[in-house]
DNA sequence: CGGAGCCTTGAGAGCTGTCAATCCGGGTGG
DNA sequence: CCACCCGGATTGACAGCTCTCAAGGCTCCG
């Protein structure tokens, strides 16, 4: 059974890139990275710091649909796109490395174990993707806030201090006063407990 | 350049796939093909008919997160995955057909082009999920309907007579009299035209 | 101490969900 | 041919919830 990949599978799958088709990136907070439209140059993996993959609806609403966050990838899809879907917006100072399309997708037609990894990959994004589906249709402001919490600390049960309750607003469509009102509700339900530490744990 | 799969592409891959690996199944309007929990025997393809991926949220409330009509395919995601992640039910009387899980990954890790093609379709399905994603965090009711319809007519920009509005609703989380009066105000705005024949087309 | 940034809380408007009544088209049976 | 019924779509009325805007609170940091 292939299991999902790991990073260090991952590691292993770019180390086999020339190093000629990897290109070190160094964005600062607000740089956009690409534009909806670009044609898409390869995949992004962040060494450090957070792009946003966003939308703007043309009346000027931003819509966060991925947050990148340290060790993933962004732009997968657009290996067989020819533009980008989204912007790329650098939510902090980061540093990013894209590796070239055309040759991971040598890469790909050359080797078969790592299509099945990639596949893998993709698939997992899948059904995060579905996931979050079903946490925005969602209509209760605090059934949302549940349901992603749960997606959040679906291992650990327990999300770390030093969250923003405006990201994680914007991740689930929702403003920030509803979002900390509906966590309010949920603390007086006894379904999230606030820690003194300023952690959130789940019961 | 890899482009997106076509129909007869998947002929090809699944021919290579022993018939003895491959199951046909009928179900009826409303029948279970799978549950979320249960063990993935593998993809289906829809012959004939709908199936629906849906979930249902403890206060009761169904979600549809994928819409499967003929011709495509549905959980390809549990190719990777130790349960099925959603329920599958039939939108009406359906024939699918069955390909092994087990099969499948075999094929994928002997053959390359193969591989290729199968990223492509899946990163395609991620580029219509990100879409998804988007609509559904849409707030106002209108916007969200001109979203979607866009979505499915982003190639002809009409939509076929026939829709039954009910399930164009659940697909963006609205309920149908919420959908029909942000329809009639996309009628009133010029921007969706109800023609006589009973499509709409999009301005 | 003072400011900045973010979270929280409050009040009101706007929008969608809910429920109910009505309309419309297709199918059935007299 | 017509009355009737049935399912879905539309429309209306109202409640409930979220968004918006505004006013404190809180923590961190200079």
């Amino acid at each position: 059974m292939i299991s999902i990949m790991t990073e260090s599978e991952f590691d292993a799958l770019f180390s086999q890139i020339k190093p000629v088709e990897r290109v070190q990136i160094r964005v600062e907070t607000g740089d956009c990275v690409f534009r909806r439209g670009d044609s898409p140059e390869g995949i992004y993996r962040v060494e450090s710091g957070e792009v946003l993959l966003v939308r703007h609806s043309h009346s000027g609403q931003m819509l966060t649909l991925h947050r990148a966050q340290a060790g993933q990838l962004f732009a997968e899809a657009s290996l067989f796109s020819e533009s980008c879907h989204c912007d790329a917006v650098a939510e902090r100072d980061s540093t990013l490395t894209r590796f070239n399309k055309g040759a991971l997708l040598e890469l790909l037609a050359s080797s078969n174990a790592d299509a099945l990894r990639w596949m893998s990959y993709f698939a997992r994004e899948i059904q995060n993707l579905r996931k979050q589906v079903e946490i925005v249709s969602t209509r209760s402001a605090s059934e949302r806030v549940w349901l992603h919490l749960q997606h959040l600390g679906n291992t650990q049960h327990e999300i770390e201090p030093g969250f923003v309750i405006r990201k994680l607003a914007d991740e689930i469509a929702l403003t920030p006063e509803a979002y900390s009102r509906a966590l309010k509700t949920l603390v007086d339900q006894r379904r999230v407990i606030r820690q003194s530490n300023g952690s959130l744990k789940l019961s």
